[in-house]
RNA sequence: GCUGGGUUCGUAUAACGGUUAGUACUCAAGAUUCUCAAUCUUGCAAUAGGAGUUCGAUUCUCCUACCCAGUACCA
C-alpha cells in the first residue's frame, strides 16, 4: 500500500523563501506552520533558498530571513548551519542536501528538465519573450487574452511545431529558448489538500508554464520546487494560498516525473488580509496604519526603513503566539502558548480556510500578557537600555537613588543621574502592570527618575468639566451613583493648572509635603510624619492627614500629583512618595510653589 | 473575463446536523480608588442572501452576491 509506505517517512518539511526582500509576517506564520508541524511529528524542518529569480536578488534579504526566524525560536534542523546562521553549501551528515540555495544547486535542474522533454511531458520553446509579450498585447487589444496552452502552441515556435532539425539547430544556435511543459489536455487532476479538502481542475483550463530557462541556465519555481521537494524527501508542503492555483501544475510534474509514490501531501495556508480594507497585507499598510508588518527593521536600497516587530518592542514569545493564532487556534480557551507548547498542540485541519485580518490592538495586548508573565530582574534587563538612551545610568548594586542633585529639573536628560540597580528593579515592579512594552516603562513614569520640570493641563479624563462628549439623553441615573458624578466631581477637575492651581487647592498638599519630609516649605509646619516610609503606612498617614485637617483629599492629592509627577494621572501618591523619598518629595513641591507661584 | 479558493459579532475565532450561537481583543457602563491604569462585574455586537435535503441546517447540496488568489522566461 502506498499509504503505509508513505506513513512511515519520516516527517520533512521545508520553508523555501525566495530572498527578494524581507520576510513579511506572512512569511514568517508559514515558517512558522512548518516548524510546528514539523516538532509536532518528531520530523524536520529545513530551509531551502529558492533565489532562482536573478532579476529580482536582494542582498541581505536571505540573511534578514534567517535572523528573523532566528529571533522568532524558528531553529531549522537542515539547511542553515546553526553556528554561523549561514546557509549550508557543503554536503555533511546534518545537512546531506547541500547546497541549499537553489542558484547553487542550478546544474542539476538541465537534467530533469530534458527528461521530460524525453518521455513526452515537455517541449522547447524559441519564442521570443518580445514575442509573447507582443501577442500579450495583441490579445489584450482585441479584448482577448494570450496564453501559451494546448491551442496556442501549435502555432507558435516549438518543438513540436518546428520539426527535428530546426529545432536541433535552433538548439545548438541560439541560447534564449525555454523548455515548456506540455500541459495534457481535457483531463481532470484529482487533488487533496490538507486543509481545503478534496479539489479537481480540468487541464483544459490550464497553460504550459516555463520549466526552464536557457538563457540563464535556471529553473523557474516549478521545477526548481517540484524536483528538490522531490530530492529532499519532502513529506509536507505547506506554503501560501497563492500557490493553490498552480497545484494541479505540481502533481502532473510529479506524475511526469513518476513519484507519485513519494509525492508529498499539500497544505496551502490562507493569506493574511489588511486590517481594513480590501486586499492582502502589504508593506504600505503597515506604513500607514502604524504598525509593523516585518518581524526586523528593514532598510531597502533607497534607505527607506520599515519597522519591525522586534524593534517596535515585542517579545518574539508575543510575536509568535499572535501569529500561530492568525488562521488556527487549538480550539479551547486558553491563548497563552509557548512555542514549543504549540508545537505540542498543533494541527493542520485546525487551520482555517478563509483569510486573516492582521489586528494591531490584539497583538499589543498578547505582549503585554507576555510583559506581565516576565520578571522583574528580567525587565529591568531589558529596561536599563531605555534609560541609557535618557542619559540616565544605573549602576550594580545597592537599592538606593544615588543623586548628586545635578539633574534636577532640568529635563533629567543632563545626564548626572546614576540610579542603583534595585532602584530601577522597584520602579519596574511598581510601574509593570500598567504597560504593554519594556519602553512603555519610561513613559508611564518618568517622574520616578526624574523630577518633572513642565507640567501638563490639568484635565482629567472623567467628568462633566472636562468632558466634551454631549450627555446621554438615554442615560438612566444608575441608583448605585458613584461617588463621584459629574457634578460633584467638577470643581476637583479643572481644565488647567491656572485655574486648579488655587491656594486653597494647593496650601494643603505642601502641608501634606511638610508633614511627610519634615522641611518648612513656607507654609508653617505642624506635626510630622516620622512612621515607616513604606506606601502602605504613609498612605494611612497621609490619608489621616488630610481628613483631621477637613480637607478634601482628592483635591490635595491630585494637586501634590502635579507637583511630583507633572501629570493629572499616574501612580499613587503614597507609593510615589515612598519610593523618591521625602527630600525629593519636599524639593518638588519646591520647585512647583516657585515655578507656579503661591500665597499661603 | 477565465480558473480556483473563501464568507459566524468591528477583528481573531468556537460550536458530532439539535446551544439562550460561546470565548478573546476593541468599545461602553458599573464596582474599586487620591487620579490613571490594573482588577472584577455587566453590556453592545454575528451565522452574506435565496432555494433545497432533513423532524431539525452556522454545519450538507445548489444558485446569487461579495471578497481573495492565480492568470509572467516572478516566486
Amino acid at each position: 500500500m502506498i499509504s503505509s509506505e508513505k506513513m512511515e517517512r519520516k516527517t520533512r518539511v521545508r520553508f523555501a523563501p525566495s530572498p527578494t526582500g524581507p520576510l513579511h509576517m506572512g512569511g514568517v506564520r508559514t515558517a512558522l506552520y512548518n516548524y510546528l508541524y514539523a516538532k509536532q511529528h518528531g520530523g524536520d524542518f529545513i530551509i531551502r533558498i529558492e533565489d532562482t529569480d536573478s532579476h529580482r536578488f536582494v542582498p541581505g534579504a536571505e540573511a534578514y530571513i534567517i535572523e528573523a526566524l532566528s529571533w522568532c525560536g524558528i531553529i531549522p534542523d537542515e539547511g542553515v548551519d546553526p553556528a554561523s546562521g549561514k546557509v549550508v553549501e557543503e554536503p555533511s551528515e546534518r545537512h546531506p542536501h547541500a547546497p541549499y540555495r537553489q542558484s547553487q544547486r542550478k546544474g542539476l535542474y538541465r537534467e530533469y528538465a530534458e527528461r521530460l522533454v524525453e518521455n513526452g511531458w515537455a517541449y522547447y520553446a524559441f519564442d521570443s519573450a518580445e514575442e509573447l509579450q507582443r501577442r500579450r498585447e495583441e490579445a489584450e487589444a482585441a479584448g482577448r487574452n494570450f496564453i501559451y496552452d494546448r491551442t496556442t502552441r501549435r502555432e507558435l515556435r516549438n518543438s513540436l511545431t518546428l520539426g527535428k532539425e530546426e529545432t536541433e539547430r535552433l538548439l545548438a544556435e541560439t541560447s534564449d529558448w525555454t523548455i515548456r511543459f506540455k500541459m495534457p489536455e481535457n483531463t481532470v487532476v484529482k487533488m487533496d489538500d490538507l486543509i481545503r479538502g478534496h479539489i479537481e481542475v480540468n487541464t483544459d483550463t490550464l497553460d504550459d508554464k516555463v520549466l526552464w530557462k536557457r538563457a540563464d541556465e535556471l529553473p523557474t519555481y516549478h521545477l526548481a520546487n517540484i524536483v528538490d521537494d522531490h530530492l529532499m524527501e519532502i513529506t509536507e508542503v505547506i506554503r501560501g494560498e497563492e500557490w493553490l492555483p498552480s497545484l494541479p501544475l505540481h502533481y502532473l510534474l510529479y506524475r511526469a516525473f513518476g513519484w507519485t509514490d513519494t509525492m508529498p501531501r499539500f497544505a496551502h495556508l490562507p493569506l493574511l488580509l489588511k486590517p481594513d480594507g480590501k486586499g492582502k497585507l502589504s508593506k504600505r499598510d503597515g506604513d500607514r496604519l502604524g504598525f509593523p508588518v516585518f518581524p526586523l527593521r528593514w532598510v531597502n536600497a533607497d534607505g527607506e526603513v520599515s519597522r519591525g516587530f522586534r524593534e517596535d518592542g515585542y517579545f518574539p514569545e508575543a510575536f509568535v503566539n499572535m501569529l500561530a493564532f492568525l488562521g488556527w487556534n487549538p480550539g479551547g480557551e486558553r491563548e497563552l502558548f509557548g512555542i514549543d507548547e504549540l508545537a505540542g498542540i498543533f494541527s493542520l485541519d485546525r487551520v482555517i480556510k478563509s483569510g486573516a485580518r492582521f489586528n494591531a490592538e490584539k497583538a499589543r495586548w498578547f505582549n503585554k500578557e507576555y510583559l506581565r508573565m516576565k520578571s522583574v530582574e528580567e525587565l529591568t534587563d531589558l529596561f536599563i537600555p531605555v534609560l541609557e538612551s535618557k542619559g540616565l545610568h544605573v549602576s550594580d548594586g545597592g537599592q538606593e537613588r544615588h543623586d548628586d542633585g545635578q539633574g534636577r529639573n532640568d529635563g533629567g536628560v543632563r545626564g548626572g543621574h546614576v540610579f542603583a540597580r534595585g532602584y530601577v528593579e522597584k520602579a519596574v515592579a511598581l510601574v509593570k502592570e500598567r504597560v504593554s512594552f519594556v519602553k512603555d516603562i519610561w513613559t508611564v513614569a518618568p517622574y520616578l527618575f526624574i523630577a518633572p520640570s513642565e507640567f501638563a493641563e490639568f484635565g482629567v479624563k472623567a467628568g462633566a468639566a472636562v468632558n466634551d462628549k454631549p450627555a446621554d439623553p438615554n442615560r438612566v441615573p444608575d441608583p448605585r451613583a458613584k461617588k463621584y458624578d459629574d457634578e460633584a466631581t467638577a470643581p476637583f477637575l479643572a481644565k488647567d493648572v491656572e485655574k486648579f492651581w488655587q491656594p486653597e487647592n494647593y496650601a494643603p498638599a505642601f502641608m501634606v509635603a511638610e508633614y511627610i519630609s519634615g522641611e518648612d516649605l513656607g507654609g508653617g509646619t505642624e506635626t510630622f510624619y516620622d512612621g515607616e516610609m513604606d506606601s502602605e503606612s504613609l498612605g494611612h498617614a497621609i490619608e489621616q492627614y488630610i481628613k483631621d485637617h477637613g480637607w478634601p483629599m482628592g483635591k490635595v492629592m491630585n494637586c501634590m500629583r502635579l507637583a511630583l509627577t507633572g501629570a493629572s494621572s499616574g501612580l499613587g501618591i503614597a507609593d510615589i512618595v515612598s519610593f523618591i523619598g521625602k527630600k525629593e518629595t519636599a524639593a518638588r513641591l519646591s520647585f512647583i510653589g516657585e515655578r507656579l507661584g503661591r500665597q499661603f
